[in-house]
DNA sequence: CGTTTGCTTGACTATCGTCAACTTTTGTGG
DNA sequence: CCACAAAAGTTGACGATAGTCAAGCAAACG
């Protein structure tokens, strides 16, 4: 997902449509209709409360979604990566707002574009429906972690939701986003995501080569930790 | 939403489809499709992991959708009323489990027959999509809430979501549900959910008269409390 | 090379959780 | 209808996890 594994080459989710890029389906919708756009670091893609005109797929870089409060207090909603979509909103304004995490290329296609065409094509019918039900299980798992697990439990489910499906070796996984970003992810304080890293790696479970870089050790060991 | 107003009328959402009840659209599909069933008190309507085999419809009563960890603890992702639909997965398997929270009708269409319909019916296919991206929003929503507010604001949240539109004067509130159930929904104990609901009560804003009924006196403090 | 930004660590605090006792409500059987 | 038991909810004392405030360090940037 959000990793690159030694042992595995790279996921690219571009390709993961079912029909391919030959035009049909969202992947090949975008192709089609989709202008892509760059983004600077925290340059933001559209903001809350503004009318939904656009859908997005995540071309290169990295993409936040957030929620804030008046007095300052935020939430991620999610993280996004190459060949992703976000902004699937079947209200006419945003619920989030999106922010390019890192400097970005963003493809944008007009939503009323792909509902039309959603509407004499079903396999994209579904394929945005599904899409939106994925997004909507990623929440909920989320959820679950905001709601009833530990600061180490969220550390570790985040770790391993980056570090992707298993593997034997270990995985190096690049992180594009801040400690702050990570904090606002998972309900924390950029202090405790620090000190929970801090004691994941004295766990042997991960090392911190640098602090953008996580080199997982024990997906297993996580795991055990994840609750 | 959940409430009964002294001052307005129940709020029928079962009429709330566009199209009415003549055959068109989800409620429409519903209304042809669906065997109603009696669910008593507590009894699973579905587990998790499950295949997806029906859409559901709340009639009458209430339910909840539930994750657990290994360890026993849970949290709540949604609560659904009259009206409300749920189990819309775009997977194969359910990622939640459902159950009723106290005696209630369901109905239960075949999923298969509602997307076959869909793909004929893009009114259809588009409320699918429409009412996975409302659950989405909520769950968005509620991410915010499980990660960044405080036990009184998330009280104060809960309620108001309870109390509906706002309105000049009281607003009685039934809650079907316990205060484990809250707890698990906020992500609280109910230890918390008692005595917050005890603080909230001093401070005025609410009227506790039993433990399942409230008045919400304040809608105005609960808001400025909701951070 | 100095400044700014981001990250880590430490000391202390507060909010919420745990454990336990007690009260109220609900349900059941005599 | 009452009596008792079980379940649900409330309250209190105490503790633990994560937050706050502050200082120091490291990496990035001009």
């Amino acid at each position: 997902m959000l990793s690159t594994s030694q042992a595995t080459h790279v996921n690219d989710r571009s390709t993961r449509s079912p029909h391919g890029p030959e035009g049909h389906g969202l992947s090949g919708a975008f192709e089609m209709f989709a202008a892509p756009m760059n983004f600077g670091r925290d340059e933001e893609i559209y903001g809350e409360g503004e009318p939904a005109e656009y859908l997005y797929q995540v071309v290169r870089g990295a993409v936040r979604t957030t929620k804030m409060l008046e007095d300052g207090r935020r939430q991620i909603g999610a993280f996004y990566r190459p060949g992703d979509f976000f902004g699937l909103e079947a209200g006419e304004e945003h619920s989030f707002s999106a922010e390019a995490i890192c400097s970005s290329v963003i493809r944008l296609a007009k939503r009323g574009s792909i509902i039309a065409m959603a509407s004499r094509d079903t396999t994209l019918a579904s394929e945005l429906w599904t899409s939106t039900a994925r997004s909507l299980r990623v929440a909920q798992d989320h959820m679950l972690l905001l709601g009833r697990k530990t600061a180490e439990e969220r550390l570790a489910s985040f770790l391993l939701s980056l570090a992707g499906a298993p593997t034997s070796g270990q995985i190096i996984v690049e992180l594009p986003m801040s400690r702050q970003d990570i904090a606002d992810y998972l309900g924390l304080t950029i202090e405790t995501v620090s000190r929970t890293f801090t004691r994941l790696e004295d766990a042997a479970a991960i090392e911190l080569p640098s602090s953008r870089r996580i080199v997982v050790r024990s997906q297993s060991g996580l795991r055990r930790l994840n609750g």
